[in-house]
DNA sequence: GTGGTCTAGACCACC
DNA sequence: GTGGTCTAGACCACG
């Protein structure tokens, strides 16, 4: 787990630590049951407050990505989303939104975008495939 | 020009803006010497307050992105460097990874995912058609 | 919206927050879209600080029971869970767990039990038309 | 003696047990003079350290709840005012109206919400069943 | 040692 | 004015 902060994004430090987390554990890059650094060992190796961190794991325990036991740590939970079929839709609209709007500003075509996403998918597939069996 | 606004994202709108506009000037979608949409019917377009659309602007002359000509309007520098085509892919696939990390975690497979992107490219074809010609 | 905390209770005061907002929602005293007080002025009202409050509201919010537009306020949202049915029940199984042990402490049977819930269901029902129809 | 814990509630654990040891007591479903389990089993059983229960006894210890003979066991004291039936009542609603509170957030309707009670009804008369004559 | 709560006070983005 | 983020530092519950 290697965290990297960009203190002058603009974006908020607990979010850039959630959505690393998110794409470390959908990367394979940490396992379900896997514990993360501890808060306050990390607080001061990101030389963030405390606090920060806290929030980002509270944030990440809320999304039902990690379980923290108190006294004990925080864990990677084997995931499986609690929300109905619709909302996990439309949640997901909203990212994938995102891309195609940067797409557009890119003057990236549909074409080349859709292969550009179906190699993003393998690049996933195979960070998966290796984190499981890292022969 | 297109932009889209996440109200949610923790990042400040202002720099959703800035961010937008360069990577569309950067890639030609906006060309040097074009207008950009006026302050007031922007900000009611967006929803958002004026003073937002005119800071993000005033960022944006502060980086010489833009130059506003005051009564006139703002328009499009002369563009140093457009991105090449990997750059371009570089950035794009940024978004498109932010998309495949929320399909994990909302256990979303890939079947679906392309699907959904597949619609969501739709709608937003549609928008642009009607866009050019509003009724 | 009258809250009010108990600093004795080993409860944490921002759960004691949430939970009040919650049953206010749930009895109709709080109707969707309506406001809910600022943080500041309610802190100093409550004599606790302004994270604290900042937090039960977060928490609320990240459970979808409100919905915070920075700039303008908090407001209720219209109720719609977004979790699978399982999820939900499972939820909902804990309080009720919760309820049949203290009945089993305070030596409440079965029939009392039941005659209970529904007195309390009605109570519920009658605030909530009420608070609909205030003439 | 059954007791419930909830690790999640932020209510700390060793007043959950204090809390539901009083109103066992207070009830008669704990009679003076019983002895209250070992600290060491009960620790295993609930899955909690066994300075948590430990704690607990000596907080109801020092209320004038339960006396400790060392060497012999915890017994509960002579009861002074046990709960009169309205008292009784009014607790219990309490933890109704949370779970109520929970179904309405949660969107589960009166039917659906009543016939959860019946089924957690009947697992737990199943588990206290089970206790009385194990296997 | 772990995570969780709370306070106090600063600064930012937005209306 | 609104809510949101971050820091600094204290205390608690739990293992």
């Amino acid at each position: 787990m290697l965290l990297q902060l960009n203190f002058k994004s603009g974006k908020p430090v607990y979010l850039q630590m959630v959505d690393q987390v998110k794409a470390a554990a959908a990367s394979g890059a940490l396992q379900p049951g896997e514990s993360l650094p501890s808060i306050r060992p990390l607080a001061e190796q990101l030389r963030v407050n405390r606090n920060t961190v806290a929030k980002a794991y509270a944030e990440l325990e809320s999304q039902g990505v990690i379980e923290s036991l108190p006294g004990k740590g925080c864990f990677l939970k084997a995931n499986g989303s609690p929300f109905k079929r619709e909302v996990r839709q439309q949640l997901l609209s909203e990212e994938i939104d995102a891309a195609i709007v940067q797409a557009h500003h890119l003057q990236v075509g549909r074409e080349e975008f859709l292969k550009l996403v179906d190699q993003r998918l393998d690049v996933f597939e195979q960070k998966r495939a290796k984190a499981i069996s890292p022969a």
